[in-house]
DNA sequence: TGCCCATGGTAAT
DNA sequence: TTACCCTGGGCAG
């Protein structure tokens, strides 16, 4: 269940362990019979925008991914259990994850001369499990595509969009996307740009995809309560100043989810706060989910209302709201 | 076991 | 603005 965070993760994920290889592409569930067209291609570039992801393969065209509220990819690569459990969390460590213990009990298969393989799962925060099933794994779920290398394997579950797309059309999609802090290098100057052509409140402005690609409901609550900001307030009124530090910070939350893989976005914690933090989701958000629980600066209880159709939280004393 | 909810987006009305 | 898609986790009963 991501944000532009996670898909830039994903598409680390598959950099690291399917770029340069030939895929095999399936269905598995049955719902994707355009597979079958990039199957046997190498992929030659993954990269995100915004919360889109794109696979760039061997015939130019590409595999155009987006989540939605429900998607995932699952990861696992098959791993030699001759390597000695170091070098398997060091594989691991490539990912950014916490690297795994192989336990005794995973040499079992060696008993009968089986490939000594085993798997290791990537899950939504690259924690990992090492399984000694045989590679490549059974699909678990209803797998819309699984893509398929001698070493990986990539399974993708409920997601809104899973087409295959020509370059043009990749080129139109990103044409209508906002900027990507990790993508634009110009991108606060288009933030404001199109944040200025809009007449819409700033809490609507900043789900707006095409004014800027990534943030999602959680980040929405947060960058706005960080700014302690006024959600009603027209977009289009507010200062060059507090428009352009609502785009650092996003950059720099950005930055911490990719790192991280996850959303923490209360800053100036200790290091064992931030353990708990990482930890719990309960402690990781000002307001986010946190309705009627006290705001953690001034402890007034924070407020749910419904806005661009979902859900958002704020504190109405720290960010200016008369009720 | 079954219902509700969810970090999203599109098509229909 | 509403309906719907899609899947899995959490929780009440």
């Amino acid at each position: 269940m991501p944000e532009g965070h996670s898909v830039h993760r994903i598409a680390g994920q598959f950099a690291r362990h399917f770029v340069g290889n030939v895929c095999h592409l399936s269905s598995p569930q049955g719902r994707f019979g355009d597979a079958v067209l990039l199957d046997g291609h190498a992929l030659v570039r993954s990269f995100a925008v915004g919360k889109h992801l794109f696979l760039v393969f061997d015939t130019g065209d590409s595999l155009h991914v987006h989540l939605g509220i429900y998607g995932a990819w699952d990861f696992a690569v098959s791993v030699q259990l001759d390597d000695t459990a170091s070098t398997a969390a060091g594989r691991i460590g490539q990912t950014g994850g916490r690297g795994a213990v192989v336990g005794a009990h995973e040499d079992s298969l060696a008993s009968i001369g089986a490939p000594r393989r085993t798997r290791l799962r990537m899950g939504e925060h690259d924690s990992v499990s090492v399984e000694s099933s045989a590679f490549p794994p059974e699909p678990i779920g209803q797998v819309r595509v699984r893509i398929l290398t001698n070493d990986a394997v990539a399974d993708l579950r409920g997601p809104t969009v899973c087409e295959v797309v020509s370059a043009e059309r990749v080129v139109e999609l990103l044409a209508g996307l906002g900027p990507d802090p990790l993508v634009d290098r110009n991108g606060e100057e288009r933030f404001l740009s199109r944040v200025k052509r809009t007449g819409t409140p700033i809490g609507r402005a900043l789900m707006n995809q095409k004014i800027v690609a990534g943030i999602g409901n959680v980040y929405r609550a947060e960058i706005l309560f960080r700014a302690r900001l006024n959600p009603y307030l027209g977009a289009n009124t507010l200062s060059d100043e507090t428009l352009r530090a609502l785009w650092k910070d996003w950059v720099g939350l950005l930055k911490i989810g990719v790192k991280t893989g996850q959303m923490l976005t209360i800053d100036g914690l200790t290091a064992s706060q931030k353990r708990a933090a990482l930890a719990n989701r309960d402690d990781r958000h000002w307001v986010y989910r946190r309705a009627s629980e006290p705001c953690r600066i001034c402890a007034t209880p924070i407020v749910v209302d419904i806005m661009e159709s979902r859900k958002l939280y704020f504190c109405p004393t720290c960010q200016g709201v008369i009720a």
